[in-house]
DNA sequence: GGCTTTTCGTAAACCGGTTTACCAATTATC
DNA sequence: GATAATTGGTAAACCGGTTTACGAAAAGCC
């Protein structure tokens, strides 16, 4: 017995045969651009259910060059942060007509570049862009000119093109201006990658929030390095091992966090005992932990649907205008704030979580 | 001042021309087909470099009938458990030269069907497929007769295709083993959909286990209903209603755990204090709830891998065997199992947590 | 030197759609 | 009744590749 053979599909010429009319007709019928008498589409319409016709996409894309399709290009779909961003968009391109493709780049900028050249190349309509580094340039180089990205979450610097943020400077003067009003004046600041917009951004909120309260800014307690769980094991040793630890630590994403929670718990430092915590985007379950963290949640789901906004009527509408859109964020108050065990009384040190030990 | 144009881009012709060569030669030269003395192919390949040629991917798809593709189809991308498992597959499918297009069927039916239907329509060379609903034949019909479509994770009962799975039934008997050790005898199963495979499986490993223990089994303590935190809360409630409520419970993926968690510490019942509990999945950072949940943990990352392999291979090799692969799972020890508060001695029941209160 | 084989290369068909240009037969207009 | 406009439809070009079938020139062989 032979193998299974492809099964041979229904062409357009097919049906025209069948319904014993031309091609162009039946084309023009089936894309509304003709309206023919009701026997003549009727006949069609028989044809195309018994040879169970349908169109072949690549025909269709190749005659017509575009192909109702975007793309997603992010770091790392496994990222839960990346993963919900996938997920409105995914829903959001549907309910415009469009698919989706979702490219994770792993930080190489090879495939970064390549995958912004899917657009130019026709393989998508359009492409929404996500990073997570600083831009040498290679980016910039690759998207410009290049109508039909949009830029999400993250900038690169440079590029005209419309693009989609959240608060960040809001969302770290906020998550500050929350740990200064608890009495915390040596707050640890852990942030993403060094010259990332996002990164500088909620530093430049920590800075304005530790100003307002006339706090001075002390670089040490300042750390990049990316919005990994490594980063914030790395960075929350460094604090330890300061002459004065602070007494709360904003860690600038939900992976930052849960490194650093771990280096505490190992160190035996309870949260929010001992040192404070509040963390940022607020896609991991953090009200599961313990204590329940509070975190500057980030609308990442809202982001991703404007942002396909944004890109589909950049394709369709000739008369578009590239925005730079913020979107606020909200902090969650939850359970890892309190507090400083470090109490100044007059100005002199009383007490510190080292005492206690 | 003109808008954009559209970049034109060089063809093959422009390319044959600009090189004094024809078509065909440009094309069989490029796929390796033909070998050509050096001055002609030096020509050719400045010819495209000049004129920056990069061959139209719609062209080549419709000409050769194939795509280079893959597709994922998982019910939410957004889950972490897809989402790690979307990881693996793209990073699989790139190392094999394919690219990965990832739908999300939001458990609707008609767009499982869709996406199935892709594969036939060319769309993509082959398809892994994650459900998490039992069938009602519609996907068995769908997939039927369908080749390129390998099974991941979830059965789709009577499919005759390439799969992949998890040991469910060692998972589930690991899981109950493990709390019979700690010495408990009222342990409540919380389910996924009933029927789906996974739950069926995991559920046979937890009445084998207490088989092995001469414990009878409690229907009252079983709960079906999908692996959400939903599923968890509802079910959790259920089982605290119960008056001998149990003293472990088996939530058997990580939502459900979550869920679960959420009830109980409303409840104010401790874990493992009152109740121990024990995960399944493993891909939240269980590690750092408190107490650290003790979980099944899958080989997600595996599972896409494999899978892809599997898939590769049945699309390159004709001689190819569908088979079903299990991956082993591991039980990872964590703080959320103690022994039971409920203490019988001699058959009596001395203390329950009820009485602790 | 004549015959075969290899090398280098071409013309043309094909994949399966869309679309332009155009025609014949009706129907409307004056 | 002649002319213009509409209706229903067609043939053929085009999108941009791949591939088959074949030809001419160069090299190999006796």
């Amino acid at each position: 017995m032979a193998g299974p053979t492809k099964p041979k599909r229904a062409t357009v010429r097919n049906v025209a045969e069948e319904a014993a009319v031309s091609i162009a007709t039946v084309s023009r019928w089936l894309n509304g651009s003709i309206k023919l008498p009701a026997g003549t589409a009727e006949r069609i319409r028989r044809s195309i259910d018994k040879l169970r016709y349908e169109p072949n996409l690549h025909a269709r894309r190749l005659s017509l060059g575009k192909t109702d399709t975007l793309a997603l290009v992010v770091p790392d779909i496994a990222d839960p942060f990346f993963a919900t961003l996938a997920g409105s968009v995914e829903a959001a391109a549907e309910s415009f007509g469009f698919g989706l493709v979702l490219c994770a780049t792993l930080n190489r900028p090879a495939r970064e570049v390549d995958y912004i050249g899917r657009v130019y190349r026709n393989h998508v309509d359009g492409l929404l862009f996500a990073t997570n580094h600083p831009d040498d340039g290679t980016l910039l180089s690759a998207i410009e000119g290049q109508s039909g990205v949009v830029l999400l979450d993250e900038d690169v610097s440079g590029v005209n093109a419309p693009k989609v943020f959240c608060d960040n400077r809001g969302g770290g003067r906020q998550a500050t201006e929350y740990l200064v009003a608890a009495g915390h004046r040596r707050i640890g600041f852990i942030g993403g990658v060094e010259g990332v917009m996002s990164a500088v951004e909620r530093s430049e909120g920590y800075a304005e929030a530790l100003n307002a309260a006339n706090i001075p800014i002390d670089p040490g307690l300042i750390d990049f390095g990316g919005y990994t769980a490594e980063q914030g094991r790395s960075a929350t040793r460094k604090l330890l091992e300061r002459a004065e630890p602070p007494t709360a630590i904003f860690a600038s994403s939900d992976q930052i966090a849960i490194g650093a929670l771990d280096v505490l718990r190992d160190a035996g430092i309870s949260v929010p005992g001992e040192i404070s915590m509040v963390a940022y985007d607020d896609v991991a379950p953090f009200n599961f932990f313990s204590p329940a963290l509070t975190a500057v949640r980030q609308p990442v789901a809202d982001m991703g649907r404007r942002g396909v906004e944004r890109l589909v009527s950049q394709i369709t509408d000739p008369a578009f205008e590239m925005t730079v859109e913020r979107l606020p964020v909200q902090l969650m108050q939850r359970g890892s704030v309190a507090p400083p065990a470090n109490v100044y009384r007059f100005g002199r040190l009383i007490k510190t979580w080292r005492n206690r030990r």
